[in-house]
DNA sequence: AAAGCGACCGAAAACCTTTTCGGAACCTTC
DNA sequence: GAAGGTTCCGAAAAGGTTTTCGGTCGCTTT
């Protein structure tokens, strides 16, 4: 590592240092740096320079000590290798990481324990506030611990309805999917879903049939509910098209089952889209590129979600802060899987 | 949110609130909530349930105000919407996670700009150390600012030799490779890479070659650069099956680039593994099962890679440290696209 | 020339914890 | 009863920054 020249080893520069150089008091050298006012021209330039010189670096954790608050913020996910969560941090991080708010990374791994330690730790750092980010959209229980600041819920929400909980709106995703669909001109659609066992998954079959039902149209067959493999697509679209051959379309309950069902299709030589449209959702950029053709996909947009959860945060920190549950809005992606019938 | 009921709203509980409920001094408060000897037994029970009562959880700004270490380090990362930066990340958490260090989350989206204020941020909270990210292991400059704290680069080594690097195995993940593909009695071996703009790939082809010339093999052709896409993998095969259709086994350079041979092999009618094994880099989970056979691929042991490089950043605190470009071992893991020949 | 005023600067307190060192209280022993 | 030792506790300083408030200096006005 490389130490800088100006510091000869032992500590960094304090605003002393900067202010002795300068030839002032440390209240004059403050007061420069941050640019208030009743500072002679002059004077706040020697200290700037005083400052580089020395290459000066305020240190946060005296001005938070004064302050009565950090300038940061803790992230705590329960479930970082799961893919749903990388998004959303990304977009917290990237709305807090534009002002002046470092970000806490903790990861839980899905255990209560853990949980409660790194908790414990946040709190102790005085971070300003907390996102919570879950693992699957099912809810969960609220923190417990006498955490005395802000916090919002971010994908899984809070069991707790006084809690401010950010979540995608899954049956609205549902809902467009088949509006596209039908928008592409299909009619006779089936739906092979996920684990059931997942709100997500219900929640988009809910929205889905509103849709069919709002445009008059029948589902074929029953939803098939199984696991978010692509094993079980291949092994579910066998059974559909055995049961349904004249559907034109197939909503897949993720781009991983739909992968599966486009890989049946292809060995029963239906072709997609023209003979049957196929959709997934998540907008997996890597596994709906990947596939041939192209996977239209609904993006569950979870960026923007860990962007409105810091935003809300920031609401939170200062004013008083909303409760319940808010959903984000989703979007089609087009791609070459669904095209209108010739 | 749920204010805890024993702070009434304003500001969280202090040492000196602590040790007034316990009739004690400060200095006493500290000694028994820290464990340190001379004070009474009795005395530091009657701290101990006050700190209880009041919820009290030390600050750690001052704490590490006063220690002169924040107890924090910063984790830099290029890219952290590439999957690779995910797992060391969560390696890196995991080592320091364990102790008593918390982790600064910063990404850069491969901004220099972005970096610099980044780091600059992460100076001003007095982090104990910095591990920089990469998002490919090519090598990338290293910090320039007066950076006073240990630094380690992971999986990107620094262009500076001087500074302390941890990256992947890759010329030994090639060996390992072939040589599982000799085990299993292939001799007549394909090469099917990714990007030659990646030292990855390009590390991989020599250790790939060495393997091959120590058995006394000779490679099928030459190694087949192009990106690291499925769709490459698919017309890559097209055109070595046409060429060497005696091969009976096809190195990837990714896993990706592998489920796209696997693709070419299925229409061609070409048994895998039977007929033809296939290897795959980097074991993508959900993308190495989700195939047909399951994919045998390389793993790159990147949360290993991350706890690597936390242990070495702590050596870094406290010792003087290491210096140079290290490596950490890569893994086979065997699935069902490689098998001993009948 | 005295008074008044504005512009600029510095001393000191505050934030909270840890550590050091001196002091108090109590007990033992001669 | 005094000396000495042990055990426990508290005062105070340190760490770096910001803010408040009082003070100094020079200039203007009458």
């Amino acid at each position: 590592m490389a130490r800088s020249p100006a510091s000869r080893g032992a500590r960094a520069a304090t605003l002393s240092d900067v202010a002795r150089l300068a030839g002032v008091s440390v209240a004059t050298a403050s007061k420069a740096l941050n640019g208030r006012n009743h500072v002679h021209a002059q004077t706040r330039a020697r200290v700037l320079e005083a400052a580089q010189q020395l290459s000066f670096s305020p240190n946060s954790l005296a001005r938070g000590l004064l302050a009565g608050r950090s300038g940061t913020v803790g992230l705590l996910t329960s479930d970082l290798v799961g893919r749903f969560s990388l998004p959303i941090l990304m977009g917290a991080e990237d709305a807090f990481g534009a002002g002046q708010v470092s970000v806490f990374l903790c990861d839980a791994r899905g255990d209560a324990i853990r949980e409660r330690h790194h908790v414990q730790a946040l709190v102790s750092r005085r971070v300003d506030g907390l996102i919570v980010v879950g693992s699957s959209t099912d809810p969960r229980p609220p923190l417990v611990e006498g955490v005395d600041v802000p916090v919002v819920y971010a994908y899984a929400p809070s069991e707790d309805p006084a809690d401010l909980s950010i979540v995608p709106d899954n049956v609205g995703a549902g809902r467009m999917a088949v509006e596209h669909l039908i928008a592409c001109g299909r009619t006779r659609i089936a739906h092979i879903s996920g684990d059931r066992d997942y709100s997500a998954a219900r929640d988009r079959v809910v929205g889905a049939e509103a849709a069919l039902e709002a445009a008059g149209l029948e589902p074929v067959g029953e939803v098939a509910y199984g696991t978010w493999s692509e094993g079980w697509g291949r092994a579910a679209a066998g059974l559909v098209l055995d049961r349904h051959p004249e559907l034109d379309a197939i909503l897949c309950g993720s781009d991983q089952v739909a992968r599966g069902v486009l890989d049946t299709l292809r060995e029963r030589g239906r072709a997609v889209p023209e003979d049957v449209a196929v959709m997934g959702f998540d907008n997996w950029e890597v596994v709906a590129t990947g596939s041939r053709p192209g996977l239209t996909s609904v993006d569950m947009n979870l960026e923007e979600l860990g962007r409105t959860a810091a935003r809300a945060m920031f609401d939170a920190i200062d004013n008083e802060h909303a409760r319940g549950v808010q959903t984000t809005q989703c979007r089609v992606v087009i791609r070459g899987s669904t095209a209108p019938v010739a």
